[in-house]
RNA sequence: GGCGGGUUGCCCGAGCGGCCAAUGGGAGCGGACUGUAAAUCCGUCGCGAAAGCUUCGAAGGUUCGAAUCCUUCACCCGCCA
């Protein structure tokens, strides 16, 4: 009796995973959980490209909508859920098909991957004391502490040093600033990567940019506003809202705010592509192949 | 037609006699990444492996030395006709 299979979708956003992932999850009858930071906020649909009802074509999805705006995300709850589901959706015999393009959130489900505690309190104090002192004075005392640590984590990254004071004083013990190795939580997990150039990709996002706008991405934020998006430290950040707001403010004009949401979200692909490239498990099949959802059902095996 | 301002590397934009292949930003390219990750941060970015070579609208000139000063030309902008 073979293993149900476990699926992950990645790729730069844009390149076609969520359709990937709801053919694959029909083709399998399984069902595809999220995997995508932002897409996990209420009420932010438009922006994120969440997949509407009838694109969902009957597959359930999971972990969408879990949080409001307010809510600081957090990778180590998400590993918790993600977990959960896909305990559940193997038990039923149902292939979990994870789809998004957030790499950590990504590894957190799907890999042996285990983050040291937080303590609120303690992280507002250091954020606090990094806004007077700057990341430089708070580097050389993490470098005092663990010098491994800061050896990894250059001396300009704030927010980084933080964390690892922050776990250095929580735990007492050293903090891990490095990624560790690829390795598979779910013994059959199939990785399949979206491969798509860059020429071809800058202009899908801008053409998908186009759209939300059309959409009415522009109203979707005012409506959150209320909700306390300014005030979500994560969402109040994500790619097109963060632009959208300060549209809205009147710090930029909207067509400003469209421009910069395209540039920002194509450097945003450029990361998400050197965070999967290096991940030797994925197999990357070109977006546009006719034949992508069969090669991908090959690839996955039986 | 007259007077004034401008022309800088892919784009924007500093520089205004030597320390300038030329500050800065953007784009591009590459990278890091363990609880905000659509975040945070780094490198590179005229050609060349290097010695060195070719750049700052064009052509001349001044000077030991020019993107920076002078002359002419071309184009753009503003004001006066």
């Amino acid at each position: 009796m073979n293993a149900v299979p476990v699926i992950a979708v990645v790729g730069p956003t844009a390149s076609g995973k969520s359709d990937l992932g709801v053919a694959l999850a029909r083709a399998l009858h399984g069902e595809v959980v999220n995997a995508d930071s932002m897409q996990l906020y209420a009420g932010m649909d438009v922006g994120t490209a969440k997949l509407t009802a009838a694109e969902r074509r009957g597959v359930p999805h999971h972990l969408l909508d879990i949080w409001p705006v307010t809510r600081t995300a957090n990778v180590a709850e998400y590993q918790t859920l993600a977990r959960v589901e896909a305990d559940r959706l193997i038990a039923r015999g149902k292939p979990p098909v994870f789809v998004g393009g957030s790499g950590l959130y990504l590894r957190g489900a799907l890999d042996e991957f285990e983050f040291p505690g937080t303590d609120g309190v303690l992280r507002e104090r250091l954020e606090a004391e990094l806004a007077v002192v700057g990341p430089y004075e708070l580097h050389q005392r993490l470098a005092a502490q663990d010098p491994q640590a800061a050896a990894t984590i250059l001396p300009s990254n704030g927010r980084r040093i933080v964390r690892a004071l922050e776990v250095i004083e929580l735990t007492g013990g050293l903090f891990t600033a490095t990624l560790p190795e690829h390795t598979d939580h779910y013994p059959r997990t199939v990785h399949l990567g979206l491969d798509i150039d860059r020429p071809t990709l800058d202009q899908r996002i801008a053409l998908r940019v186009d759209r939300m706008w059309e959409a009415g991405f522009v109203q979707e934020v005012r409506d959150l506003e209320p909700k306390g998006l300014r005030d979500g430290l994560t969402a109040s950040r994500a790619l097109g809202y963060a632009q959208v707001l300060r549209y809205l403010s009147g710090e930029w004009t909207e067509e400003q705010a469209k421009e910069e949401t395209i540039r920002a979200t194509k450097r945003f692909a450029r990361r998400q592509d050197s965070w999967f490239r290096r991940d030797p498990r994925v197999q990357w099949l070109r977006f546009d192949r006719s034949d992508l959802v069969a090669t991908a059902l090959d690839r996955i095996g039986s």
